[in-house]
DNA sequence: TTTTCCATAGAATATTTTTCTGTTTGATGA
DNA sequence: TCATCAAACAGAAAAATATTCTATGGAAAA
């Protein structure tokens, strides 16, 4: 982090924006020749900087627009029901995120499913199927006011 | 979705999971000559089922690595008070994603900041300027243990 | 001032993207 | 069964881009 001038942070957002610009293009974005910029880029992907490039996927038109936060607590606190617990939530594709956190809860899941019908099965069927869960609470989605992709400031 | 076969689906899932291979790689990952791949792709981009492609940054290199859920509820319930909170939420970079939910709450905030004594910063100095905002509650994330970036089936 | 080092510009080369043409395949109807 | 049509495909050609290379310039250190 220490040794990202301003040049290589405007390219950081812009990339986190939209992976898509050709390196001319984002050269005269930063007010430099394509050579530069190329090189830049490379030195923040091998220094980690960049993990990777992805698609961005619309939900709704995948049948995967109802969002559902799950949170569940394990039935309970050791590390065997821990493992556990990671290992099948990482095997249920409809979890999108999980993570493991401070409070009431232990677990915090973010659920990609058609309806709430699909919902409902994947409580009852993949849930249900997890048996070191102690027990879960859902908290529905009815907006979605902002995503920017796990880095905000730059 | 109902115009998607499984090559359209395979060629999803894996731009999803990295969209640097090249039209010559991706043909020969689902046992295609590249043109079709090609025109595959931009049909899929061209009726929205990609939407963009970006670079996944890693926070914890550009002191982002603290994740917080701040669930917040709203002073009143009419539109002009909810209008105002997206408003000002939109602008605050710490926020990295907002959705409307049901429940006790009726906002749930991923905020990513370098450390605590940055959410307190953040709480104080951000949050606390935002005067549609009735009351707060924090989540601390512990650890990820999984993100796939929006869909999960494909 | 001189030297050294690093980032840059610009040209070259290699790959890739994109377009185009002709062929195959599969469905439809006579 | 055969002819016809439309859609998807393979392969080659053209255009654009990515990548490498060399030389230049400017800033920091001697």
């Amino acid at each position: 982090m220490e040794n990202l001038d301003n040049t290589d942070l405007q390219l950081l957002k812009i990339l986190h924006e939209n992976s898509n610009f050709t390196t001319k293009e984002l050269a005269a974005k930063v007010n430099l020749s394509p050579s530069p910029v190329f090189e830049r880029i490379k030195r923040l992907e091998k220094n980690g900087y960049i993990e990777k490039y992805i698609a961005i996927l619309n939900a709704e038109k995948l049948n995967q627009g109802f969002l559902v936060f799950c949170n569940i607590k394990l039935k309970k606190h050791d590390k065997n029901i821990g493992n556990d617990f990671v290992a099948d939530i990482l095997k249920i594709e409809e979890v999108v995120e999980c993570f493991n956190i401070s409070g009431d809860f232990d677990f915090l899941l973010k659920v990609h499913v058609k309806d709430m019908k699909a919902y409902q099965d994947f409580v009852f069927n993949k849930l249900g199927e997890v048996k070191s869960i102690g027990s879960t609470q859902s908290t529905f989605v009815m907006a979605q006011i902002k995503n920017s992709y796990g880095v905000g400031i730059l």
